[in-house]
DNA sequence: TTTTTGGTTCTGCAAGCACAGAACCAAAAA
DNA sequence: TTTTTGGTTCTGTGCTTGCAGAACCAAAAA
């Protein structure tokens, strides 16, 4: 990183990063990045490509993992051909967050298989099944109660700003 | 998979599979996998070798990952060199678990930093932003509440067991 | 019709990674 | 001391994946 590197670029760079490290594309992390700091409300592909020094094919690429995720949302304009793309409004983090809960759903599914199978339920292995288990069952149904209040609140926001109106 | 593979072999294997998707390699998984329906408590570093038929340097950089994670523990009998491994009885699954969410607290800071950058803070994109923001400062603190209520459940229950004896 | 535009899909390459096997090393045994 | 044991680290290989550039394609423009 040069030093004069602004810090738009810079937070374009870490966004980067950081989708890296959950195991997605730098480069759909990289548009990410540039559409929060965009001062556009939405932009072109032609724009990424040229903003992000990117190849087409992977603008095209990663912009199309951003939608299938959520985060980002294609966008037209009457008597243009271009397609623009802009932070999803819609995007549903309640929704989103409860597909990453489903790995406890699947690694709990793991405890309970592998404890079905011990031949003794009865020794230290077999608690620390049990117990792993028991914290999985728990966390899920909490999780769950937490997005409904999540859902809820929400709700009562949209409807109070609706009576403002 | 052969059909006549027992559910033990299976249940492995599957570990193997749900590790990879999760970012850690199958073997760590195999292992894991292993120690849970193995009929011993603790297995040797050789025994891992032969029954999931990998080498020494696999096994023993994957014992590491799996012990670094805090899944897995060494231990040793007296009068014997070999070193065995087990399900750590100490796994502190709340600690685990804490480390996942600082996923979220690390991106809640990507998003406070675009919405930083962002030249006109009035627009659609920044309430998108300030909503993920909210969401996130929310469902953190919730979820540090929820850890501490599991932890004070765990105590409780040690306290009866120790007061039964 | 032909040409241009906007974008997608195909092809090839470079980097990363999990694994095997070999080389290695320290501690115990002989 | 030398040999054996138990395990780690090094080296090479095949597989995967993100990317660029090229080929491609459909719709609009000319």
């Amino acid at each position: 990183m040069s030093p004069e590197m602004d810090s738009r670029t810079k937070h374009i760079e870490e966004s980067g990063i950081f989708f890296e490290n959950v195991g997605l594309p730098r480069m759909a992390g990289r548009i990410f990045g540039f559409l929060m700091v965009s001062d556009k409300q939405d932009v072109s592909f032609e724009e990424l490509t040229r903003a992000l020094k990117a190849s087409k094919s992977s603008i095209s690429n990663n912009v199309r993992i951003l939608i299938n995720i959520g985060f980002i949302k294609a966008i037209s304009h009457s008597g243009e051909r271009k397609t623009y793309y802009c932070l999803s409004p819609e995007v549903d983090w309640v929704d989103y967050l409860k597909k990453r809960i489903q790995n406890f759903e699947h690694f709990r599914k793991l405890l309970e298989n592998g404890y079905e199978l011990r031949p003794d339920k009865n020794d230290d292995t077999s608690e620390w099944l049990k117990y792993g288990i028991d914290f999985y069952i728990w966390i899920s149904e909490r999780l769950d109660d937490l997005l409904e209040e999540w859902r809820q609140k929400v709700e009562k926001t949209k409807q109070n700003s609706q009576g403002k109106r």
